[in-house]
DNA sequence: CGAGCTATTATTGTATACAAACCTGTTGAC
DNA sequence: GTCAACAGGTTTGTATACAATAATAGCTCG
């Protein structure tokens, strides 16, 4: 499936606006950003409206677009949607899970101790994501998953944050083993439970996402 | 907050789709559209792509914008996500509900019984759909609610087909009674699975949903 | 000197014009 | 006779031109 203009300029903006470029509360000028990427106003405007429905941007009628960077509040409330959907995906694939996903799994775990080992934060990163990923394709549904994804994908850069936090990995690791192991043991219980307090903001998380805030606004 | 152009055009079509006008794979012709709304190609691209978003129509790149109705499989994956969705508001509402938000429960719920007695199926589904969004709204995630809210509206023109069956009003009335005793009890895990079991699709309702779909398909 | 109004400017929203890709029907070759 | 290639028309994607509205600055009046 070929791309059209406007879905490249859709995640430059993007990939603009999550590493900070344009800060909260900014306007993106349509010729300025027109003439930057080197195409008209017609599929910037088309970028425009994707990412205001994905929630990066304010669209306030013949006033311009304006970037929309979730205050504490509304990232604390995403992450308790993120540590839920993520709770329903783990009750569900306890049941459904297939040997394949099970041994994708252990193999995504297996990565992400290495890069443990490594002190590599960018392959764990990468490894986490896969890790979580498959366990929302087997949920079963392929509704719930490509929401799971969608929102996983909304706060990368803030989760991406939190793992530079000291111990963070290491934890995050055993969290891991127990998720697996309640998943081979297929009790659903333990992996709504086990999943929910992996992604749940609470206790240091809270005060380590809060630092990533003031680091950002920077 | 006033509206562009693209904006009503987006609902329109929004009520063409949801209510049969156009079928599952139709190709919206923009131009005959365009004069049909009375306006240029460009608001109307600017609703299709909007609607694509949220799921309505599938944009084929250099190949046109097709409505993509949910299939039985798709729906009945929406509904476990609703359900799931709806059974979180319900557990988080137990611990956060308000005493004023208990009343305009109880409230909705009346007006739902008025309706019920008066077979009065219109009456009935709006005063449900209030009775929902209490409960998202009372989960204190305003982002949770706005996710559930989301998908509520999508999953409407289905919702309101089984009410017609019967017998449901009835049903569903009295798993409202247990909704609402549950969360005055402030009792999580009994809101969770009283909501649960409201929306999930399974047993008489599944069947009742499949003939909903054959009918919509003629 | 300040406040309010007006005119100018800048920016968004919409229409139209142009370019590129796709579909289709016909023609020609094997 | 069938398949493939090409031409014409159709349709989408992008650029540009125009219109309408909001921001701004300057001017006048109190």
């Amino acid at each position: 499936m070929e791309k059209r203009r406007a879905d490249t300029i859709a995640e430059q903006l993007e990939e603009l606006i999550f590493d900070g470029t344009y800060a909260d509360g900014d306007r993106l000028d349509e010729v300025r950003l027109a003439e930057q990427f080197g195409v008209s106003r017609t599929p910037l405007r088309e970028a425009f409206q994707r990412l205001a429905l994905s929630g990066l941007l304010e669209l306030i009628p013949r006033r311009g677009a304006f970037v929309r960077q979730p205050g504490p509040v509304e990232l604390l409330e995403m992450f308790e949607v993120m540590a839920e959907l993520e709770a329903v995906c783990g009750r569900l694939a306890a049941l459904r899970i297939s040997d394949a996903a099970l041994a994708e799994l252990r193999d995504a775990n297996e990565h992400c101790q290495q890069a443990v080992a490594a002190r590599d934060v960018d392959a764990y990163y990468s490894e986490n994501e896969r890790f979580h990923r498959i366990i929302y394709q087997q949920s079963g549904n392929s509704f719930l998953a490509q929401e799971a994804a969608k929102l996983h994908k909304r706060l990368q850069p803030y989760r991406r944050q939190q793992l530079r936090f000291r111990g963070r990995m290491g934890q995050s690791m055993s969290e891991h083993e127990q998720i697996v192991r309640a998943l081979e043991a297929g009790d659903a219980e333990a992996a709504t439970d086990a999943l929910r307090n992996h992604v749940a903001v609470q206790g240091e998380k809270f005060h380590q996402l809060m630092a990533t805030l003031k680091n950002a606004a920077e």
